[in-house]
DNA sequence: GCCGTTTTCGGCCCGACTGTTTTCAGTCG
């Protein structure tokens, strides 16, 4: 038997949260589950290691009872209670809860009165008129019911793509900007921690008056429909997307800790208002109260972690996953990377290959974002299904190369290449002609179904390799469409720490390749990073956001980040790092 | 179910909104 992984683990208890509600047990011990689930999702620790050494315990928020519980499903297989309690209910009923405006008491109330033990069942219920002649239910949320069901159908549960979300977002913090009166405007929730994937978005402003804000986003193009508008809230789902958007107005002064609150995340807030409590501090989203009750003044949120005591922590990092710690003790890193920071976009396409636009028009772009370089690296001679190129082709696009570049004074193409890592490990180029090259990704497009063995073994291989500089998108999932491969990554990232082995941060919304948890492993290990637009047109070079993004989220700081060098000096140490 | 310099019991966030109510329950964030 296969030990679960983490994210089986996690399920569970996810899963266990769900199904102590439907039994309508203590809210506090329900939530006890989440938190255990987002605690074990969010370490870097090694599950099976924790286990095996019984320091399950350590994080705080697992205890004796789900340490018990972790221990049995992990060596086991099988959690006793978990199979215990999921026999006492249809598998549907877990379905039912994912519905907007059904919860716990609803869907027990249904399941007792009706025997509706499904969604499908639940949509029959409605049509028929069955479900509003219960105790609690009406027409109205008959009506609503089947509405949350369409929905949830064409969503299939699928959290957005940040780098999706993010746009329609911006557009609409123009709009509320525009309103006299607005003094500031912030998204929170998960799209201000820059999150892989976004449930729906929160959005604050701060005015005098809220009514002229909560219409002007009710009024907005691109909203569908209204959901609901009261004196501070408003929320409305978006066509694009389906992507449901909250709004909450207040007064400035109620501005800072209102944001806080509504970044998240949960579990971070959780634990400041504890340390609050601790210094006699009431922390809400109505402000820091006195236990005499005074209002302390809260003018932004760097004021409230002053209060506690603490560095300021960066929205990215509020994961509850050791940045309360290292603030407390002012040991939070200060000079995580940021955009500004970025003097190139690493990894980009033209038409060279499978890119939209030319050399000169990308170069042209980047340029004017205020970068000074940009790494051509198309894709090599197997990638034929993308214009992959032989050595022969690379030679005269180093011609144009030159040609752009005389061009273009102040701006750098660098010749590159993304090079296929072959099925052993070996290079699509010979070495000799690689090292001939300024910048040489190497990456996995074909051949993903290797095991685990076989492909930490391909990477490795592929390492070993001296002309390769930068690891392409380690572990090459699609968020939402592809599973990374298996790959033992903490062999991987200590191989490239061995052997001067660059690793990339793709910025690619669907990829994020490495993600957050990977990147925190690299920068501990002292692996340099580059983050990566993976550009196939101008506009994808804004994926670079998503790129630094997620390099902060898992600590990386300026230093770690290669492509914070001018371009000579990130050519030059790209290869001086390189041991043989 | 977790946690503890008020420590083994008792607290753990609670307000806004909606719909079904006629004073409140359920859901959400």
């Amino acid at each position: 038997m296969t030990p679960p992984d983490k994210n089986t683990v996690v399920q569970v208890l996810r899963n266990l949260s769900l199904l102590l509600q439907l039994k309508g047990e203590n809210a506090f011990k329900v939530r006890a589950y989440d938190t255990a689930a987002d605690r074990l999702s969010g370490t870097p620790q090694d599950l099976a290691t924790l286990v095996q050494e019984g320091r399950l315990q350590d994080l705080p928020g697992i205890g004796q009872g789900l340490a018990e519980k972790i221990t049995e499903l992990v060596t086991t297989g099988k959690l006793g209670f978990y199979e215990e309690l999921k026999a006492e209910y249809p598998p549907g009923l877990m379905e039912m809860l994912q519905l907007p405006d059904v919860g716990p008491k609803k869907v027990i109330a249904l399941w007792n009165e009706l025997k509706v033990g499904s969604v499908a069942e639940l949509e029959l219920a409605c049509r028929q008129g069955r479900v509003r002649e219960l105790k609690g239910f009406g027409a109205k949320s008959e009506a609503k019911i089947l509405e949350g069901i369409a929905l949830h159908q064409r969503a299939q549960g699928k959290r957005k793509l940040l780098g999706d979300v993010l746009p329609t977002v911006e557009d609409l913090l123009t709009r509320l900007k525009a309103v006299p009166g607005v003094v500031r405007v912030s998204p929170a929730g998960s799209v201000r921690r820059r999150a892989e994937t976004v449930g729906d978005v929160d959005l604050l402003a701060s005015a005098p008056q809220a009514g002229p804000v909560l219409e002007a986003l009710a009024t907005s193009p691109g909203v569908a429909v209204v959901l609901g508008k009261g004196e501070s809230k408003c929320s409305v789902r978006m066509v694009q997307e389906d992507l449901q958007v909250d709004l909450r107005v207040l007064p400035d002064e109620d501005f800072a800790t209102a944001l806080h609150h509504f970044t998240g995340s949960k579990a971070h807030h959780v634990r400041l208002r504890g340390l609050g409590q601790e210094k006699g501090l009431k922390i809400s989203e109505w402000g820091v109260h006195r236990a005499d009750g005074t209002k302390l003044p809260v003018p932004d949120e760097a004021a409230l972690y002053r209060l506690l005591g603490m560095q300021y922590i960066p929205p990215e990092l509020r994961e509850d996953s050791g940045e309360i710690e290292a603030a407390l003790e002012g040991h939070l890193p200060e000079d995580l990377v940021s955009m500004e920071d970025v003097l190139g976009v690493v990894h980009c396409h033209s038409t060279w290959s499978d890119g939209k636009h030319s050399l000169e028009e990308m170069a042209r772009a980047a340029h004017a974002m205020g970068l000074q370089y940009l790494t051509v690296t198309e894709h090599s001679q197997t990638s034929v299904y993308a214009g992959g190129l032989k050595e022969d082709d690379l030679k005269r696009q180093w011609e144009e190369i030159d040609r752009v570049n005389e061009a273009l004074p102040g701006f750098r193409l660098l010749k590159g290449i993304e090079v296929d890592i072959l099925e052993t490990g070996a290079l699509d180029y010979s070495d000799h002609f690689l090292e001939r090259l300024e910048v040489v990704i190497g990456s996995i497009h074909i051949r993903h179904s290797m095991n685990e063995d076989q492909m930490t073994r391909r990477l490795l291989n592929a390492m070993d390799r001296p002309g390769l500089n930068i690891l392409g998108h380690p572990t090459g999932r699609l968020i939402h469409e592809r599973e990374p491969y298996p790959v033992r990554m903490e062999e991987v990232l200590d191989k490239a720490a061995e052997r001067g082995v660059v690793v990339e941060v793709n910025g690619k919304p669907a990829r994020l390749d490495l993600k957050t948890e990977h990147v925190r492993q690299a920068v501990q290990r002292g692996v340099k990073l580059v983050v990566s637009a993976d550009a196939h047109k101008k506009e994808d070079l804004h994926h670079l956001l998503f790129s630094v993004a997620t390099a902060r989220r898992g600590w990386a700081r300026k230093g770690d980040i290669l492509n914070t060098l001018p371009a000579d000096r990130f050519v030059s140490t790209l290869k001086a790092l390189r041991t043989t």
